[in-house]
DNA sequence: AGTTAGCACTCTCGCCCCGAGAGTGCTAAC
DNA sequence: GTTAGCACTCTCGGGGCGAGAGTGCTAACT
């Protein structure tokens, strides 16, 4: 039983921990936090504390550390989220602002602009559709007699291209009469709409400019590529200490890696925070590390926002900062489109 | 003055050391490279060397490593390019023709299969016109009412998009009307023709279509993406043994940083190999580390590609393999216009 | 019954010391 | 010019040790 004393010396054991990053003592809890009651009553309290799970002891004569569930006990029933701030609002709209390119830029930004503003790892995945895409208008464009660059737009404004070797030599005004034809009958067209339309067409290379077309938008959403910024602040933590552990932290957070970490979250709906603790981790060998994950867009292009670091993170400062980028995504692919 | 002995000896040296991280005595040079000779004349032409600046010892009483000096003096006269062999040559172009994506996954895979054929960080550029860019082709696509997507098609087949707000709603059709009235008159054009004749427009549409068509082709080259891959398997080497130095490394090789380092080759030429050693690097904060560094492509789409590591290199089979994967590019680079 | 002071006990951490080992530079002989 | 021999130097790893931090328990106090 939690009762209200232990709850507030937890709360106060991961505070404390998740920022100096030493095991908690008694001593220091009460004075450094206030705790009106005695060292001994601490340590008493440390010690249910400890037989209930949610604190561990590095060795017998150093202080408490919170467990998994000390973490998630905080995360769900004890933190107060520290909202961001009008001041840090406006920083970060205006850096998001700042950008000229296209999304690749856009979301590489992000995920820097997430990092810096919670000192860890930022993970950002290009939207994708979560219905299969359809295609909104294809583009020829001649590169020289015997090949043709098949442009096509995806209904979610995401361009795919391809080359397209052709037979019969064109100019560029045969191709734009070509791609009108193909248009009037592609339009809307999902993969196996595409597909099958090829092998209605008469001419070899419209077949074979439709079946370019149908791979385009069947292709696997694009490599889902992710971006990745922050790993050298995360790693001055103090758990990374460690030459192993440092490189460990490397090597895994090699963005491919991260792909089954974050698939966990892909039925999130937007505006929903996860966040996944330690042992909560599938992977086996990401014991120390945490994810608050949050999903931004809408089903027709939907990708994930994330904080990954260990453990000892600071989740009221995290999960709000996760959420509010996420949702201005949202807004901002939203008004993309 | 370097007699034949005293080159051979440095030769050994710097195999040695490379090989094995640990300084080299003379009594290992005897025994394991089989010099013919006795470990105190051995000893005798160290201090040779070392006098002469091409080696150095850590401390009195360690063995010698190779300067700065040593290492210069090894790549250009005593070295022997260890050639890339044909099974390997086959495993190269084998991965790299994997590649089902467009140009980013391209660029990324030759970072990887690089960084796996050397053993270091290996770093590419995205292939950019070093002559200011021309318009092929531009394309309008109707996102809704207000908003087209304009997509255009650089003569070296980039494509460059952006949203264009329109102020007469119009139909996919007129968009492609409008396309190919604007095509008439903008292929082929560089940026400042594009301005010129956006100020002739009658059309107030049109006008800004073409303005956004002159922004595209004048747009800083596109962000100059980097791909990097290879870090945590560079990261094993022992001279990141101290999590200081590994910290420091991360940090460094975080894309953004490299810039400068391979800014130094722009004016290479295709075909040319450049070897950029410890201090001989302008960062001062690099003296430990090497660049091999090679450029790809012609004129109007070149790139670079780039090993990073430690100074304690394996030049011998670095240099022909950037060479390499960097003549590969150019090819394919070629053949894909 | 809950709280607290006091105290013995435990464990870590940094430090010093020291001996083993590796490698050199020098000298003297070949 | 080359080499054996040797004294000398420096690093590196391990053991020992004392200081310090923190706990758990007991007994007294409210």
């Amino acid at each position: 039983m939690l009762t209200e004393r232990r709850a507030t010396i937890l709360g106060l054991v991961v505070r404390e921990y998740v920022q100096t990053a030493e095991p908690v003592s008694s001593k220091a809890l009460v004075d450094r936090r206030g705790l009106d009651v005695s060292s001994a009553t601490v340590r008493n309290e440390m010690a249910r504390l400890e037989d209930e799970g949610y604190i561990t002891h590095p060795h017998t004569s150093a202080g408490r550390i919170p467990s998994d569930l000390g973490y998630r006990t905080y995360v769900q029933s004890l933190m107060a989220e520290e909202p961001v701030g009008v001041e840090e609002q406006r920083t970060i709209t205006h850096q998001l602002h700042q950008v000229a390119g296209g999304l690749d830029e856009w979301l590489s930004l992000t995920a820097t602009i997430l990092a810096g503003a919670v000192g860890n790892v930022a993970v950002v995945t290009r939207p994708r559709a979560v219905a299969a895409g359809r295609l909104r208008h294809l583009q020829l464009v001649e590169l020289n007699a015997e090949t043709a660059l098949l442009v096509a737009v995806m209904d979610d404004g995401r361009l795919r291209q391809r080359l397209v070797p052709l037979r019969q030599p064109a100019t560029q005004t045969q191709l734009l009469e070509r791609a009108a034809r193909l248009n009037a009958r592609l339009a809307g067209m999902d993969g196996s709409g595409a597909r099958a339309l090829a092998s209605d067409l008469p001419d070899a290379d419209e077949a074979a400019i439709a079946r370019a077309a149908a791979e385009l938008i069947e292709e696997p959403r694009g490599a889902e590529e992710t971006y990745l910024d922050g790993l050298s602040r995360a790693l001055r933590q103090p758990e990374f200490a460690d030459p192993d552990r440092m490189l460990d932290a490397v090597a895994r957070l090699q963005a491919y890696r991260l792909r089954t970490l974050l698939e966990g979250a892909a039925d999130a709906q937007p505006g929903e925070t996860r966040v996944v603790i330690g042992s909560e981790l599938a992977a086996d060998q990401m014991q120390d590390w945490s994810v608050v994950i949050a999903r931004y867009g809408d089903p027709e292009a939907a990708g994930t926002v994330a904080v990954v670091g260990p453990t000892r993170m600071a989740y009221e400062r995290t999960i709000p900062r996760v959420r509010y980028i996420a949702s201005l995504m949202g807004q901002l692919l939203h008004d993309m489109r």
